[in-house]
DNA sequence: ACCATGTGAGACGTGGACGTCTCAGAAGGA
DNA sequence: TCCTTCTGAGACGTCCACGTCTCACATGGT
């Protein structure tokens, strides 16, 4: 009488695979994103009460790969931009899940949006002050708009390797690069 | 006999509400265009077949505006940091309707897309091109990655915009600045 | 006055995706 | 072996947006 299975394994494949699937094709159908998984609709069904709770199921999972990544780079260690420079390596794998619910909260402005957005938000500008107040980064560039900005570059990023208009293998130097140091030559100092 | 009214004057004032609704929700509906423009749902039918010809109506709005930009910008002119500034300064009001082409180009990535994308891609890439031959900007990101960049941050912005998280007025500054100058403090000359 | 043209309102049918349900069968423990 | 649990397949019904159509009305020229 003791409870054995209670589809916990199979969620996060089931998750992981609709992110993967969702990311390529953002209108992908249930049917579609359940037969990506292998399973059925109805037991996709069972998995997440609709099409709602899995992308909240998504949303959550991205925040966690996003808080996880964070804590892994280490952001109050050291410059600040090498913790940025370790902050979007670690958030590489998840970039495109981050694209998706990019976009995807663009579409449900009206809604409240998860929390955990906020939260992460607040802990990344905070990397950035950070970095302006060590006097590495400029002060003229709203930490608000350093996130942002992230995100966006991030998100392009990840399209672009998608579509393969630059090679995968230079996804992190581009975006830190571009982020930290911008077009411009730097003068030799 | 003469024809005098053939819709074109409204045509031009359809496409562009259309644009500012979608622009802040993309799923908006042909019934909430109509309205927004003022007219019903018929007329709006009689003007665009349907909603693909008016989607494919603001590709072609926003490329023009983008072209027009990017000639009004004079790209060949002066060094090419200039250029670019002067290019997201003229950008800077179909920034919104950038940001909704550029995601619902990601939804509908199995159509081939329209030409006038890759014909402006081809003309952004040279400005940066430009910029590196002139020795202006670093060789190491490449034209189309820069491309792809001023994309996402043109959306980042617009979009960080209309949440109210920067300020309008902050658009182009913060645009240019970071894809230019990056976020490190430069060393004083 | 007449007529033509464009319009609004609304009805109608269609298609697609969704959510729910049932039922038979496979898998695995007792 | 039996029995529980989960699953796949499929059949509904529902809802929403779309596209089409009709018809009456307003506008504006002749």
């Amino acid at each position: 009488m003791v409870y054995v299975c209670f589809m916990a394994v199979d969620h996060d494949h089931v998750l992981r695979t609709a992110a993967a699937l969702l990311t390529r094709r953002a209108t992908a159908t249930m049917d579609e994103v359940a037969r990506a998984a292998g399973i059925s609709r109805a037991t996709l069904h069972r998995h997440f009460a609709g099409r709602d709770a899995l992308i909240r199921a998504l949303e959550d999972l991205g925040i966690a790969e996003c808080e996880a990544a964070l804590e892994a780079a280490r952001p109050d260690e050291g410059p600040a931009a090498d913790a940025v420079r370790r902050l979007v390596r670690a958030l590489e794998p998840s970039a495109a899940l981050l694209a998706f619910l990019y976009t995807e909260n663009q579409l449900f402005e009206g809604e409240e949006q998860n929390e955990g957005w906020t939260r992460l938000d607040a802990r990344l500008a905070a990397l950035f002050r950070r970095g302006q107040d060590r006097g590495e980064f400029r002060i003229d560039l709203s930490p608000a708009w350093l996130t942002e900005a992230l995100y966006g570059l991030l998100g392009s990023g990840a399209w672009a390797v998608a579509e393969g208009r630059v090679a995968r293998n230079d996804f992190t130097y581009m975006i830190v690069e571009l982020l930290l140091g911008g077009v411009c030559r730097r003068e030799e100092p």
